[in-house]
RNA sequence: GGCGCCUUGGCGGAGUGGUUACGCAGAGGUCUGCAAAACCUCGUACACCGGUUCAAUUCCGGUAGGCGCCUCCA
């Protein structure tokens, strides 16, 4: 498994510490609203590295966190806490708002395939690991107190800018913000914030400095090092991240522990629309809902983001979806004869049969190939669409289905989307065929064409043959 | 202001110093009751200007346009 890391800004092979173990920590939502596309194709990308990790033979495990507390509004320190925002919006508490958008966030994650991580934690269930650890820190005197709260003084950690390659002196001259007049440095950040003197947070706990609520920074490195140990091997989340986010989960992280805190950096690239990237504030995140909504599957949508590279900015529209849509039918299409004996008149031939065992073992060790490079996902795509096309113009035998079956399966685990349908269509639209069928066997074109209509509305294509209709999914 | 990135055919999107992926859409043809199905054929794109080279979309320099980060952000 070959991976671009950030940290060396190079391609290189992943080296896990304990193989076959391989240890994965993802940066997950803040849960604060719904998730839109951009998210959608981060998580997927994500989803794609640890089925990638599993195909190469190694065992993930995989770490993915919740923010439902701590992530201000503005890294000024002075900003909202954004759950307490969500609340005040919607009349709500904010542990309500963080249990809403986790679930709808789950939902569409089960939604899109993506696979469950092995443990999906919550900051709120992990204050006393988040002590701890800001503890740890003030006893190597990594961290100061002002009226505010509790913050990490970035300039005691040597190399603090090389991850993201900042150049701190530029930063301050440039700075849109203004800053907290009780920093030591600009870069500071807060590891725990003091609950506001003014009124009375849904979400507050006591620590050994007061009152207050974890800094957003502090979750991840407390989190990963529970369940996954001081170092990881691979770390991700999105591009945004690194400056500072990332940059200051390796500040404490590495300052609490004197160990490396993750050997693989793995970042996914923003998506944009008409040439922005998507942002609240612009108010041009799309949700999953939304789509679905216009008559695209989860399906289609996955297919499109594995259509392009993860570190490629890819530019979304609903119109590129319809094309990813339209080609996922047509992939299913080229496969879906093969289950349907009645239309299928080809004996089978030991000689067929080895060949399409040769074919697919081929394919499928090329896909591999290009899904364990560096998440190759537009060349697996090619890879699949030549295999369909191959496989539906040459005829084969119904004894020879188990052979696409474990494509198929080989496919599922790969990418994450299915190519076949075994599954028995429902009674009635079997009906419908069949009245078509009918219909066209005695030249009733106005009855055999509305059939065909009814049947497209409920997702089913059928397409005539010498022998009889074949149906696929749409 | 600082740092960095991008510019590929109608749309999306890979890739490469010399045979110009792939998908969707579109065109022509075959077949068909029809085609909204299937099959066959068809696109010489790589912002612009120079340079290096036998050869550049691919390397170098510049120009134009766009974008990202330095604020919250996947």
């Amino acid at each position: 498994m070959k991976l671009y890391n950030t940290l060396t800004r190079t391609v290189e092979p992943v080296k896990p510490l304990r193989a076959p173990q391989v240890t994965v920590y993802t940066c997950g939502p803040t849960v604060y609203d719904y998730a839109h596309i951009g998210h959608w194709f981060n998580y997927v990308r994500m989803d794609t590295l640890i089925r990638a990790l599993k195909l190469d033979g190694l065992e993930p495990k995989w770490v993915m966190n919740i923010t439902d507390v701590g992530h201000l509004v503005s890294d000024a320190d002075e900003g909202e806490d954004k759950l307490e925002k969500g609340a005040r919006r919607e009349g709500k508490t904010a542990w309500e708002v963080a249990e809403f958008y986790t679930q709808d966030f789950l939902k569409d994650m089960h939604l899109l395939n993506i696979l469950e991580p092995d443990h999906i934690v919550k900051a709120t269930d992990h204050i006393a690991e988040q002590i701890a650890l800001i503890q740890k820190l003030e006893s190597k005197g990594y961290t100061y107190v002002i009226d505010d709260g509790v913050y990490y003084d970035t300039s005691k950690f040597e190399g603090y800018a090389a991850f993201a390659r900042l150049d701190l002196d530029d930063l301050q001259a440039g700075a849109r913000v203004a800053f907290n007049e009780q920093k030591r440095n600009s870069s500071d950040f807060a590891l725990w914030k003091f609950s506001p003197k003014d009124h009375k947070r849904d979400m507050e706990w006591d620590s050994p400095w007061g009152k207050g609520f974890p800094g957003w920074h502090i979750e991840c490195s407390a989190m990963s090092m529970k369940y996954l140990g001081d170092t990881i091997d691979i770390h991700t989340g999105g591009i945004d991240h690194i400056p500072v986010h990332h940059t200051n989960e390796i500040a404490q992280s590495e300052a609490a522990t004197g160990k490396r805190f993750a050997n693989v950096w793995m970042h996914s690239n923003h998506v944009m629309v008409n040439g922005e990237k998507i942002s609240k504030s612009l108010g041009n995140g799309i949700r999953l809902q939304e789509i679905v909504e216009q008559g695209i599957s989860p399906e289609a949508v996955r297919l499109h983001v594995l259509e392009s590279h993860y570190r490629s900015h890819a530019k979304f529209s609903l119109e590129s979806l319809r094309a990813s849509q339209a080609s996922l039918k047509n992939i299913r299409n080229d496969f879906s004869w093969i289950y349907q004996p009645a239309v299928v008149p080809v004996s089978k031939s030991e000689e067929r049969s080895r060949e399409l065992v040769e074919q697919f073992a081929s394919y499928k060790q090329l896909i591999k190939a290009a899904i364990i490079n560096d998440l190759a996902t537009p060349e697996a795509m090619r890879l699949l669409h030549e295999c369909a096309g191959r496989f539906a113009t040459t005829p084969a035998s119904m004894d020879d289905a188990p052979i696409v079956d474990d494509f198929a399966a080989f496919i599922q685990d790969a990418l994450g989307i299915h190519i076949t349908d075994r599954d028995e269509l429902k009674d009635e639209l079997k009906q419908l065929i069949a009245e078509r069928e009918q219909a066209r066997a005695n030249k009733d074109w106005a009855k055999s064409d509305e059939l065909r209509d009814k049947l497209a509305a409920d997702g089913i294509g059928v397409r005539d043959t010498p022998s009889g209709a074949i149906w696929y999914r749409l």
